[in-house]
RNA sequence: GCGCCACUAGCUCAGCUGGAUAGAGCAACGGACUUCUAAUCCGUAGGUCGGGGGUUCGAAUCCCUCGUGGCGUACCA
């Protein structure tokens, strides 16, 4: 709102010097400085202009910020110019204190951006039916779910589908692994498979098999590898339930590709495109024509496709759905994937590649007395969601798993999350957030709809201003840059000023006129805060 | 070998679509509770942005190169 605001002046002023060039708006970028006494904004246009204009940055700036505190005094009270060309602006306390009221008035649905009339899939954790969700899925669901939430808030139509590998070799297996489980129970010693799956919660599979099959023969393995896949899906859906994810989308891999002869259809356009090669019995695909370096099969020489085909007729098949963008949310261990599923889609239609879009999630480990416990000692698997939640509360999961940027490996140290102190930020916004909440409840009797105009002028009040001002564009920020992670820090930030403010400041005072606008201001920072924590998926409980 | 990601304060990390004196939290040290929640605040200290080159008015940011670590590199999924 403000920064374009700002912009449009430039551009008018600018436009009134008529130079050799024509600028657009989109030309302006305005940013906040870092250091205080070089004002609330800035722009770099006489630097990044100057050599196309042929004037020297500094004469340029002054020229055109001479002209601009000219025609627009009523909004800044201050433009300057500076070496080596920055233009800074001071913007007029009452311009921030109607953003404040104007925010304020409409804190429901603040910070959330125009409709964009675009679809977005984004798919992620899409984690193998065969076993619980672990540490690995948990920093995907994180990132995929708050992003989803940004997305969402930034004005796309978004929808969250969660991909069910319920088709192939794994399943196999995992009826396979259940089937002697089962037998276990009844007497037989025999073991699973190095391939199997050897996790106990197979036990518990088998002895709800044999509890809700009477008369169960153990011979048709549909019905062994069914039981299992929905019975763990179950569970699945169980943990993510408990730190808040519902998808809207769940895809079946079996049921959408498989039985629907999606795959067939997908090979007959990649033939028909010359996409398509034999060689030693297996069918390949040109993908070393659309920028990888491989070609790559897609049906064995047993004749059987490859998982690769499935993510072709997969991609093909959301890219049929009308979706203007595709998100895929993956481990970095799938990083290859990348260039081999888009310079297959490339082949079939340069256009849709373009749609396809990939955040990729470094590693997590998990640490507990600067040991690494990610893996548990006792069953070689890794941490589930579930042994983590019993230990950490949800809120502080979610938080943390996007606290950092995603293509950068994360320790999550569970030391820190266990206290209820510093150390843990999740607490520290919460707390901001339930500090004002009290002092609401204890003004909750002062009508605040009778303010038309607030003036703020302390310095820390109008640095708060200008921090929910920010929110805007952090949202905007986060959703372009598909960065989760930048939101979490500002809500550090916004409470970080927060604490400081009150620690300082009276807001329930005598003068009855100053605590409304004061209360108008810490609710305005309520209102954002929730709302933040809530697009991380992180409640913001009233009391703490 | 090749590819992807990372390397910034003691630790964990922001900043990377080039901008002003490189930031935050924790840890360390020194302060603040007759106060709307001290789960808080204020202050001090802490840096060769992995090394080296280049590009330009300007580089933590872009390019090249080397090093270190993680992850990949299937007719598995």
């Amino acid at each position: 709102m403000i920064k374009n605001i700002i912009k449009k002046k430039i551009l008018s002023s600018y436009n009134s010097l008529s130079k050799n060039i024509e600028l657009k708006i989109e030309d302006i970028d305005i940013s906040q400085p870092k250091q205080i006494l070089h004002g609330d904004y800035a722009t770099n246009l006489c630097m990044k202009f100057s050599s196309s204009i042929k004037l020297n940055p500094m004469t340029f700036a002054e020229e055109l910020s001479k002209k601009i505190i000219n025609d627009h005094g009523e909004f800044f009270n201050n433009v300057d110019f500076v070496k080596p060309g920055f233009i800074n602006f001071k913007v007029k306390e009452s311009v921030l204190n109607d953003c404040l009221l104007k925010i304020y008035k409409n804190k429901n649905i603040y910070g959330s951006g125009d409709k964009k009339k675009k679809k977005i899939l984004v798919e992620f954790v899409s984690a193998n039916p065969t076993g619980l969700l672990h540490l690995g899925h948990l920093r995907n669901a994180a990132v995929g779910d708050s992003l989803s939430r940004i997305l969402r808030f930034y004005g796309y139509d978004v929808q969250s589908e969660y991909y069910i590998n319920d088709f192939g070799n794994q399943i196999k297996n995992l009826g396979e692994s259940l089937k002697i489980r089962i037998k276990n129970i009844n007497g037989e010693s025999l073991k699973i498979s190095e391939d199997g799956y050897h996790g106990e919660y197979l036990i518990d599979v088998a002895n709800q098999f044999i509890n809700n099959k009477k008369n169960y023969k153990l011979d048709d393995e549909d019905v062994l590898q069914d039981f299992a896949k929905d019975y763990l899906l179950a569970e699945i859906k169980k943990d993510l339930n408990q730190i808040n994810i519902n998808f809207d989308n769940w895809f079946s891999e079996k049921d959408c590709i498989h039985s629907n002869g999606n795959l067939d259809k997908a090979l007959e356009l990649l033939r028909k495109l010359d996409l398509l090669y034999e060689k030693d019995g297996a069918l390949w695909i040109k993908t070393s024509q659309h920028g990888d370096v491989d070609d790559w099969v897609l049906v064995k020489s047993d004749k059987n496709p490859t998982y690769f085909l499935s993510d072709i007729a997969y991609h093909l098949d959301k890219i049929s759905r009308g979706f203007d963008r595709i998100i895929n949310i993956w481990g970095a261990d799938h990083h290859s994937h990348v260039t081999r599923l888009t310079s297959s889609i490339k082949g079939i239609n340069d256009e849709d590649s373009l749609k396809l879009e990939f955040v990729m999630i470094q590693f997590v480990r998990l640490l507990k007395n600067g040991l690494d416990i990610s893996m548990s000692k006792r069953s070689g698997q890794y941490t589930t969601i579930r042994d983590l939640l019993s230990l950490v509360d949800k809120d502080v999961i979610r938080f943390m798993m996007v606290s950092r940027s995603s293509d950068t490996h994360f320790d999550f140290d569970l030391d820190n999350c266990l206290k209820d102190s510093d150390e843990n930020p999740v607490f520290y916004i919460q707390y901001a957030n339930a500090r004002i909440n009290s002092i609401l409840k204890k003004g909750c009797s002062i009508d605040l709809n009778d303010i038309e105009t607030v003036f703020l002028e302390d310095i820390k009040e109008l640095s708060l201003i200008k921090k929910i001002i920010d929110f805007e564009y952090v949202i905007e920020d986060s959703a372009k840059n598909l960065s989760p992670h930048k939101l979490a820090f500002y809500l550090q930030d916004l409470a970080k000023d927060f604490h400081s403010y009150y620690k300082t400041t009276k807001i329930l005072n005598n003068e009855i006129n100053e605590t409304k606008i004061k209360l108008i201001l810490i609710s305005t920072i309520k209102s954002v805060l929730s709302t933040g924590l809530g697009l991380l998926g992180v409640s913001s409980p009233e009391e703490m």
